[in-house]
DNA sequence: AAATGTGAACCTATTCACAGCT
DNA sequence: AGCTGTGAATAGGTTCACATTT
């Protein structure tokens, strides 16, 4: 409550929840739109729909920030534009490296969202010696031997992997040793970092098996409970074709269906 | 519990945490590298280190699956790829549509990931007439138009959008009217969908933004933690140069910080 | 009158620690 | 002896609902 404002310790950045942390620039794209369009206030419920959000959410979000809002109005777009920011780190200017120039390095590397504010490519790397010097993206692709030196030499302290997953574990080693404290990972493999470094990794196939997940139990579930798996137009469509099923327990003996578990899903 | 379904239904797929769902894929992609390496049983422990969690967690994970495991042992490698496969709907195959064959798009369809085991890309789709017809990773490219048809003829109930982010939305409602209810968005944008249909979405922008977050936190609090991994040109470069910075508090007037907030982070 | 900011209630997820099975 | 499976404890996140402020 308002009671005392001196009150102070928190309200800081200090602990910020990861889960608004996260929000933060859901909520700041949605002010940048509204400020394009000079939108000067917005309410919580407005900005929280933008955003895809409820607004109680937002207001506890905003409400770790500090209290930028105005009651009975909302808030200041273009100061929650620079309040998100800066509590983002994006007023200033981070130098990224991108490490894997294959394709899907190539189309980050031309992908508007890397270039947005507050981040600015400053190498590309690769392996492949035959890429060197190619521009990507406006871009000269450089050698893999350099890696070390252009991270000093550009004050990197953020790094995209790219390259194939067997490659990802020792251009990770390479990039934290060599001074990069936080890595955006593409390669589909879990990448070990010493405490203190930063990985967030942004996976293809397993967001396409959470969705299967989901799917799968929309198709199964309307309807009939106990046996009937997979019924209704949805599911026919869902299920009906070519059934791939890896073979199940291969070594005899397994437990398998210890009592609920049917045996071996109908296939 | 085993067979008693006292106050708990089925030990079945109902309610296996979203958390534990996310997770799975990462356990599958562990157990399928073991799998290959014809281990035939492993333990909590090291399954987990593998996945990059903890062994405690991985457990809980699979509790809610059954009772897989065998005391003293570990778990069956072969058996656990078939239950978890089973699980996330791997077992039967999952035709997906791709919207919007750009860089990004073009990367992914040629991306492994796509293809792994349970997907299978059963069209890529455009609305720039020129790219139609032209083959990418193998598949010609189809015409914006023809999406509803080619929804229906496949039977697709997953979605895949790698438009600009002005197309999406527009995008998306085609997709779902059409029948599909799981999307995966790579456009840097909000969709909205009805209920029923399940949105996941991909932003590089935002990873990166909540990366320049943490990195800026370390940059910012480090009393004198060791010079030696992030000299002055990560440090430097990091906390002052280049302020993009919108101007703040434009509206006079405006609380600012107000004696509570002192500016974090020194700049 | 309108909308923020926030305690309190609620729900979800993680971690602990150990009983119970092999 | 070893390792799973799980209640209990803890931590983290969301939602409610309303007092407070403009």
């Amino acid at each position: 409550m308002a009671t005392g404002r001196t009150h102070r310790p928190a309200t800081r950045s200090r602990g910020i929840p990861e889960a608004t942390v996260a929000r933060l620039p859901l909520y700041l794209r949605a002010l940048t739109a509204l400020s394009e369009r000079s939108v000067p206030t917005v309410s919580s419920e407005e900005l929280a729909a933008a955003a895809g959000v409820n607004s109680a959410k937002l207001r506890k979000d905003f409400s770790y920030l500090g209290s930028y809002g105005t009651r009975g109005v909302g808030y200041d777009v273009e100061y929650l534009v620079y309040q998100i920011s800066r509590e983002l780190g994006l007023t200033q200017d981070w130098p990224i490296v991108m490490v894997g120039i294959g394709n899907l390095g190539a189309a980050l590397a031309n992908y508007g969202g890397f270039a947005s504010r507050g981040f600015r490519v400053a190498a590309l790397i690769d392996a492949d010696p035959s890429m060197v010097g190619k521009p990507v993206a406006g871009i000269p692709v450089q050698y893999i031997d350099d890696l070390e030196k252009i991270i000093e030499e550009n004050g990197v302290s953020i790094g995209v992997i790219a390259t194939p997953a067997g490659a990802a574990q020792q251009v990770c080693d390479r990039l934290v040793a060599a001074g990069v404290s936080s890595i955006l990972n593409f390669a589909p493999t879990v990448l070990s970092v010493p405490d203190g470094v930063d990985v967030r990794k942004v996976d293809l196939s397993i967001e396409l098996q959470i969705l299967a997940f989901h799917e799968q139990r929309k198709a199964g579930e309307d309807g009939g409970v106990g046996g009937a798996d997979l019924p209704s137009a949805a599911a026919v469509r869902a299920a009906a074709p070519a059934a791939v099923a890896a073979s199940p327990a291969s070594t005899a003996g397994r437990k398998g269906p210890d009592g609920d578990v049917p045996a071996v899903m109908p296939a």
